[in-house]
DNA sequence: GGCTAGTATCTCAGTAGTGAGAAGTTAACA
DNA sequence: TGTTAACTTCTCACTACTGAGATACTAGCC
């Protein structure tokens, strides 16, 4: 752990000296504004979705493998990692876990000797088909703060929002080019 | 460990049965497709931020920590756990490392023994004033799939969206009242 | 004062992941 | 064919947290 301690000021714009609060530009302080509000709701969304989820004992990692799993068909390895956006160490744990409690099973690829099918055992799609609408009814639930149209034009703001700032964080570690298509679920 | 394994379909309303993907109802559909865009508007922003973050070898709770103490001064522990969104132990931890560091303070509480408050540093003041307005402008910039004008709509849609999901989410485990003014930063 | 309930921080065992690198496989090209 | 680069999964040491309970204090009531 190498300590980055640039403590001299480098470079700072329109920083009040009072050492109270510094203000930003117009701009920037819409951005932040929105960083917040964004975090926020995605935390709170995340946080029903997830009491939902434990209530099977399972980990929303763990969920979202099953999820995509369910609706998909079964998927290589790699394609679960961009998807569900965990690291290449994780997605192997995860499915190794999956595999011991009987919800999924790992396949060969017939192309490509090196890549593995992650696929539902039976168990594990009579598990999804029990569980993933009332998980849904959840979502739908936490959602409840906007309208049919206002959640349409939040899904409009937010994809273009989320293209953009995934261009800017490609590059960035850990995170290849997930979100490629954008439509799942 | 208790595992719920409920393996029998108990309540499957619209489930097509060909074992391919079931189809919810349109506002569920719509639900689920904004849970997808904003998780992964979120997450993407997020990992701009962390990027940024990281150069100063900081985590991003470590930096919430710094950030909220920046702009509101001196913090009660139970405040800054509610503000960042960190268990009880997680925000005595934090400190404890920025204190190591030397960027934030113990103080003591003068009308209850009980409480602490948690303060910058000289050291930490001045590492956030040199970081604080770079890390604006990478916030702005990851929002920069937004003009100004779609940005506080976003704004006014996620504050919505994020009051009643945090509704919702309050009576579940780890989530006390946070959000409580939903203007910080 | 003494009792009880409530609140704020701290402790610590436990865990869901990360991420760097290894091992095995494929592909392109000289 | 041999070589090199790229890719896919797996391994494992490590870490940033969580969460339940401990400790310390306050406040209200008798």
């Amino acid at each position: 752990m190498k300590t980055a301690r640039r403590s001299t000021a480098k470079k700072m714009p329109r920083t009040n000296d009072g050492g109270a609060p510094l203000t930003a530009d117009l701009p920037t302080a819409t951005a932040l504004k929105l960083f917040v509000v964004l975090s926020r709701a995605a935390w709170a969304v995340g946080e029903v979705a997830k009491a939902d989820i434990e209530r099977h004992d399972l980990t929303p990692a763990e969920f979202g493998i099953l999820e995509a799993l369910h609706h998909k068909g079964p998927l290589l390895l790699g394609d679960l990692q961009k998807r569900i956006l965990v690291s290449s160490g994780g997605v192997t744990f995860l499915i190794d876990r999956l595999v011991k409690r009987g919800f999924t099973e790992r396949q060969a690829c017939p192309n490509d000797r090196r890549a593995r099918y992650a696929a539902l055992t039976k168990q594990g799609t009579q598990l999804m088909r029990s569980i993933f609408p009332v998980h849904a009814a959840a979502i739908r639930n936490a959602m409840g703060g906007l309208n049919a149209t206002e959640q349409r034009e939040a899904v409009r703001l937010l994809k273009a929002l989320g293209v953009e700032a995934q261009r800017l964080a490609e590059g960035t570690p850990a995170c290849q080019k997930a979100m490629a298509e954008s439509d799942s679920v």
